[in-house]
DNA sequence: TCCTATTGACTACAACTGTAGTCGAATATA
DNA sequence: TATATTCGACTACAGTTGTAGTCAATAGGA
């Protein structure tokens, strides 16, 4: 499923906590994404009927919960964007991630042993 | 420099072989993408407008060269998509394309002389 | 009970994207 | 030379995306 920039902000805030409200999504983009409200619900709107999300009544409002899971949607973009920048490539795409000093120490670490993971 | 996905395609071409003209382009871009040659004269007409090529004339047509440096750009795309999908966090990046087996054993030997670099 | 604030539904709208079409000039071809 | 082809310039147009506004219903407070 494809979400676009917008939209993805909003999924995060569902992903870390389900069940928010409109208004609870809008503060917790606060500072982040100064959105307006309405600008909000209308992600929240394409969301759902993308299927992306789940609205539940309670009482006067809905509570939102995704039904793209996270761990999916990321490996699936992770996906598209390998393909589509490094034709597939991973190695470069990693190169460039350690070039940029994008990597902490501990970054590093956890690297390794998911290459020692990986070499068996 | 942002480039949307069927630029990247038109760029991809000219940083493989530089100086080609647009029906060049169009004919390097056939099978993989089945555009009209308009198609890919106005996604060249875009890339030059933008700055990312440069069009020289060799009698009535253009032979187009990148100014966009594709490294310059690869790097500054994937950091946009780590901060965009993971928070800028790159090990979670890494650990699903891993889990993805996209890749190869050569890979996996490349990002381990990569890490071993990264640790000194 | 009357006003105010909040909610979801619907509508808006410009910029960006993908994907071409048209047209006049130049060139190659018959 | 008459015609078909090709080129670049300009135009088109619907779908997507970012970013909201309006409106009617409702709930909560004075």
């Amino acid at each position: 499923m494809q979400v676009t920039d917008a939209e993805l902000a909003v999924m995060r805030i569902i992903w870390a906590r389900p069940g928010l409200s409109a208004a609870d999504i809008h503060t917790a983009l606060e500072g982040d994404q100064d959105w307006s409200r309405q600008t909000v619900k209308t992600l929240l709107a394409r969301l759902t009927e993308k299927g992306a999300l789940k609205a539940e009544a309670e009482g006067r409002k809905f509570l939102y919960t995704a039904l793209l899971d996270q761990a999916d949607y990321e490996a699936s973009a992770t996906q598209r964007f390998v393909d589509k920048v490094y034709r597939g490539r991973a190695a470069p795409l990693v190169a460039h991630l350690a070039d940029s000093k994008g990597l902490t120490e501990d970054d590093i670490a956890e690297l390794e042993s998911l290459i020692e993971r990986l070499k068996s």
